[in-house]
DNA sequence: CATGAATGAGCGTTCATTCAT
DNA sequence: AATGAATGAACGCTCATTCAT
């Protein structure tokens, strides 16, 4: 009855997405990730550091994942205009249709120390420099202003579009998301123009 | 040697947003708070229903004067795009001179439990509201598009601002942060004609 | 506009008698007192020492009274049997006509720390002595057994009434106590003979 | 060197006993009892729910298997009386030989909410009951008087047995209690008769 | 690897009491 | 005498984490 090494890992972050978005991550006791995930409350600590580091490991993974789908999807765009397209339309996408994650993102993950937190930062970081890159070859393209600040450019980027995320998610995504995909770009490409 | 009514809830709030923007909400105790006020532990609730009304007391009294000041100075602009620049301007020029009160705004505020706090989301729909106001006036004046969705573009609009300012206080405020004013408002204002 | 000497001091009592009743002497808070008498909470410590002050003042007012009263009730009486037949009569009376007197007699007085207390053992002790004497004096008049201890008859006579009245404040006085007395007073009685 | 199961829940028990005897309900801190135990504080929440529990639970547990123990001598009686006997003899012969217990009992369990406390009144309504049993027999016996209320008999009986036993614990046990039994017995014996 | 009983540090909150006015 | 704002000691309870099995 060998279970292949990884699958309570893997259990434990599902439960923990799960019992995140229910709950929210101060209000959730660890007792209670390890009876959703099934396993026993010293079980969980053999898989991570703490509960924190759930929570990182977590965002992590969904990050990462993230980041390496979007990128291969974006080999695939002809230029700048495309691929910032293609990163709205996959951003707002993915969250759309995986609610629980959303919730964590927006939402859970924000009540971490930050300062502290490489854990989050870098993962994330790596989605910042993919939006810096799309800025830049937008520059190099001719699409979009030569004077821009990429790294406020990037910052209006991300933020314009966390936020709708995160409205989306606050009105207990009683809309579609993924309408917004367009009107977000319109505002975001002229705005870099 | 009485003390004037009144100035010991100011003096609660006061140590509160010094101590939250040193230690972290979660990680402050209310007996820190209190010491900070020079108050016993006691008379925090005097004046508080618990440790969470701190923070959203604290962060009303600030929103609500925020938008009042703000409010106060549009007024006096000619069209829309001054009000938008003034609104990037006043936002990041508040924030930049407070630094406790922006790392508190951005980072410890975020850490409540959203599905309960009225307290917090109704000054700050105020704000939204303003917002969605200038946006609306530029279209009736011919500055900005007739088709923009202006719940979308104010979310795009506060979320570029926002995040261009939790940037810069999770940078522990390296950079002139009102220096940005300007390239945020190009990006915004381009977005929404 | 000058209030009587002791008027506060009464009313105080009698806010007492009503929180105690209505929520328990420990659920009671010092304020609840002083806002149910229309004072301020530093006035209840003008008039009495402590909390527990307050319920041990307003026993041993009651009992005091309660045993004068009953005293000159019974010298009236022509012998033993009917001084029992009062004594029973008159204890569940006076508790069945007051229900919050009661219910803090039975109940809540005994929340306190007994050992130490003096205050509440004393009026007591004279309610035993009454009883005791009423005893004697039968044993002399030949009523009651020669043979009986005194002191384990009291006992026996106080408990049985006690908790009469105990029970039917439990009941939530859903019956007419005053009607116990006859068959209380029967099997005292006889117990006695 | 591993431990009974429920070891610790009889430690935690036993140490409550005696720390509330010593100290008082109120004045008990739950870490006294703890400390008392050799367990750590969180530990007596593994096995109670509250403070109250703990208090609740060891009634329970001694009024239940008093009542059980007595009910296995009652059957070995020959008639009400024999039986009568043996409860006052029972009721008095067991506080006497447990100090700690008859101190629990009779005056820190009455410390309690007692509206809530279904977990009190249930085992000590089974005592109430037997007694009255055993009141119905004696009349169908033709021992005691047709005419008898059982109910206020019951009261009188226990009332008269719980009064001698409060004074006792009350005179810090200066005295042979059980020598009362046959005092109290013949007091309450002529009353049913 | 897995378990889950046990740990104990940690803290928010209450409220009887005081005292300057 | 009266007030009521301020005090601060006191403690029940939670829960992340450990470790013997």
């Amino acid at each position: 009855m060998a279970k292949r090494t990884g699958e309570k890992h893997h259990d434990i972050i599902d439960a923990a997405v799960k019992t995140f978005a229910r709950t929210g991550y101060h209000r959730t006791r660890v007792a209670d990730i390890a009876r959703e995930a099934g396993v026993a409350d010293g079980t969980v600590y053999i898989y991570f550091k703490n509960k924190e580091d759930i929570l990182v490991s977590l965002f992590q993974d969904l990050m990462i994942r993230f980041v390496e789908d979007l990128y291969s999807e974006l080999v695939q765009c002809q230029d700048a205009n495309e691929k910032l397209k293609k990163i709205i339309n996959y951003h707002l996408t993915t969250l759309a249709g995986k609610p629980d994650q959303a919730k964590v993102t927006q939402i859970e993950l924000r009540q971490i120390d930050q300062a502290i937190n490489e854990g989050i930062s870098r993962p994330l970081k790596r989605y910042f420099e993919l939006i810096e890159e799309v800025i830049n070859e937008g520059i190099q393209q001719g699409l979009y202003r030569k004077d821009l600040d990429t790294k406020t450019a990037r910052k209006v980027v991300f933020g314009g579009i966390d936020e709708v995320v995160t409205c989306w998610v606050m009105s207990n995504k009683q809309y579609d998301l993924t309408a917004l995909s367009e009107p977000v770009f319109e505002l975001l490409v002229r705005g870099l123009r």
